[in-house]
DNA sequence: AGCTATTCATAATA
DNA sequence: TTATTATGAATAGCT
């Protein structure tokens, strides 16, 4: 059963890896088959595994009439138009350089991954084999971080207790109408009790002590 | 709400099936990239909508570069192909796509450095604006840290005093080593006192609970 | 665009 | 692979 969320990182035990590409897989492309049908849509997909088997799904005659279709209508450049050649090479230097740049991202995004995923969850693996400075620098560092976080969650109790009161307030006063009321119209009966008192001892009316933060 | 299993054919309604369209086009590329991720495929996804508006994703590379390699494993044939003209055409559809690519990886990158300077730094920033729940977990998330960072300390601490204990009895075997030969060579003298603690109390020797933690 | 009541997809497991 | 099932996600119908 699905415990917590899922990670979006690579599965790393193969079995698991083979068992979700299996069904997410089919999951997709039925999504796919939906989305093309409901909405009348054209779509190609392809899969390539991590072995290196291919699936596709072509919604609309064949891979190669969509491909076909593809580079027609994403480019814009037809064969025929022919840029000249200051423009080829200068196309040309830009991709080497936009590619560079995206592997230069790609490493980043995962340099900032690995150090968040530390940070967020592998807490209890790596304090093992820290020097002691590190750790007492640590339980420092962890110390002011949950005393920030226990004085955020009083500052929003203490803001819901003050809401609590007022709305006691309120109904005090509610009651001591409602009573005055009954006492008029009833006129002679005295010693009518109050009433919302009368039901139950009244939460909001009990001593402060009994919030233990 | 979702009444009732939705029938599978064509939404005839014009609006409802460009927001279906919008709302599962999202779901369908989120469903793509986390089957890439999760199990380490590769995908191209191309999707044309009813009004001819061209969507796509290649998770690796270029949706060229995937077409390549499909083209090969699937079969291969293609028709007469014109090197010139497609290398051309191939490019500058690349530079585009590569250059979307490079925006969608800074904006990661952003993200990530968000969540990890929130995560590292800012602990006292962002806490003010959390709502409770969220609250009580990073506090748990924070206990649960400190505790592991404790444990982690009374280990390197326990060792150390087991190595402190060690060399107070080699000390003190030590110790009487020498005071009997000092009582060999000088014979009838008596009473000499120990050498080591002579000099000043030794401090292993005193009682273990003065190390409190 | 948001918001929910629902249906749907799927992770862990066998 | 397939089947099961507890849960998290996706989304249809409304605002």
């Amino acid at each position: 059963m699905v415990r917590g969320k899922v990670q979006m990182k690579r599965i790393e035990n193969p079995v698991h890896r083979q068992v979700t590409f299996c069904k997410r897989r089919a999951g997709l492309l039925k999504k796919a088959r939906e989305l093309s049908v409901l909405c009348d849509a054209e779509i190609g997909l392809l899969i390539i595994s991590d072995h290196g088997k291919l699936y596709e799904l072509a919604t609309e005659g064949t891979m190669q009439e969509l491909i076909e279709k593809y580079m027609k209508s994403s480019g814009g450049h037809r064969r025929g138009d022919q840029p000249d050649d200051h423009m080829t090479m200068e196309m040309s230097q830009n991709l080497d350089v936009v590619k560079e740049e995206v592997h230069m991202l790609k490493q980043e995004i995962d340099t900032l991954q690995k150090c968040l995923s530390r940070y967020m969850f592998e807490g209890a693996i790596e304090v093992g084999t820290m020097p002691l400075d590190e750790l007492l620098l640590l339980e420092k560092h962890l110390e002011l971080r949950i005393c920030h976080a226990r004085s955020a969650k009083m500052d929003i109790m203490l803001q819901e207790m003050q809401s609590l009161r007022d709305k006691e307030g309120m109904l005090k006063a509610l009651n001591t109408l409602l009573q005055e009321k009954a006492q008029e119209s009833i006129g002679a009966v005295t010693n009518f009790a109050p009433l919302v008192e009368a039901v139950m001892p009244d939460p909001l009316t009990l001593p402060n002590e009994i919030f233990q933060f």
